[in-house]
DNA sequence: CCTTTCATGTAATGGGTTACATGATTCG
DNA sequence: CGAATCATGTAACCCATTACATGAAAGG
């Protein structure tokens, strides 16, 4: 006999992740979509409000009104049990393949129709970018890795603090890429053909 | 005065890279959605031949009737012109933030909720999943980088040897992460107790 | 006083998946 | 003779973004 017949959604399980955690009210949720999960996860509060009540309907979260500045009750919702073993049991089922889509990838794949010089820049902002966020993730895991429950494998923090780590792995990698590929782009076409070069023409 | 005032989807812009390589059939797209640009975009054929239909209308593609297997007429696609241009257009254009979306990392970012001997299988199912997809890639790899046009900018191969190598970094961190987390794991949670350890208890 | 932040909702539209539908050829 | 492959399309539904809508408190 299952907890729970319903069906819930990725977004229902990111906002059960986060409940999970600590109670919280639908602004703040769409808050935390940007900050800290952000970066692997992201939602805009006109689909938080519906998935809510869903969720509620389902009898995984709960409400209690509180003070709040908004026009209308501010509600700040908390994990019922059965979010919590809902959650549980979606964290360790089999993972469907998920469709891959990245942007940047795939412009880069038709950079070959652009100009080399039009090419170094590309690659030169992306790279940028990267860097960015790269500080951006290093900064974060600073604030709480040398905290002790940060190698607590029951508690949130350790799950943060590798996830992060996932971040800054991967953002290091496209970093290098980059200038893997600056290195393979002026080798192929120097930059300035008044200087004496090396290699091939 | 601008070649294409139509607004282009990301899916559109990934079928006409692929048109500008090599004419294909619509059946074509759809299997290329798969592998080779699978690994990074990825389209069912209902939502390919709608976008061929929008794209042909807008003068960035042409189609000519061939011989097929199929029960209506079948169709080969190529590149026109303004197709080529728009291409162009968006490789070099202002890329606008994309919605980050991965569900694995939602996944373990809760894995604090499980027993460690979960968590454990968990991630060894990951690191699992990686190194097929890292083995796959390295092969495909293998297959045409040593081919003299693959070091040419301007030749598609080129594009299609970095982003397979950005496919292969990528995979090769997540491994490396994974690795890095079943020592985390194993280092706060002793698998067997019955063994005498060292460190912390 | 004006902008930002707090705070919650709905409506319209676009992007994407699943399922429905058809029919010839090739291979086991 | 049945399954897989070739080959194209439509319809229903779900997920996600943008835009519409409201209003109080706090800070510059």
């Amino acid at each position: 006999m299952k907890t729970t017949d319903a069906t819930t959604s990725n977004l229902g399980h990111a906002i059960l992740g986060l409940l999970a955690r600590t109670p919280l009210t639908g602004y703040d949720l769409a808050q935390r979509m940007r900050r800290p999960i952000g970066y692997f996860w992201s939602a805009r509060h006109s689909q938080i409000y519906p998935e809510l009540a869903r969720l509620e309907a389902a009898g995984l979260i709960r409400h209690e009104v509180i003070d709040g500045a908004g026009p209308r009750p501010t509600k700040r919702y908390s994990l019922a049990p059965a979010g919590l073993a809902a959650l549980r049991d979606w964290v360790v089922a089999e993972p469907s393949p998920q469709p891959v889509r990245d942007l940047e990838v795939l412009r880069l794949w038709s950079m070959w129709t652009v100009a080399p010089e039009s090419a170094i820049e590309l690659v030169e902002s992306c790279r940028r970018d990267h860097r960015t966020r790269l500080a951006e993730y290093e900064t974060e895991l600073a604030e709480f890795a040398q905290l002790p429950e940060a190698r607590d494998p029951g508690a949130p923090l350790f799950a943060s603090r590798v996830t992060l780590e996932y971040g800054i792995r991967t953002q290091r990698a496209a970093v290098d890429w980059c200038e893997w590929m600056l290195g393979e782009l002026v080798d192929a076409s120097p930059p300035d053909p008044s200087t004496p070069h090396h290699g091939r023409a």
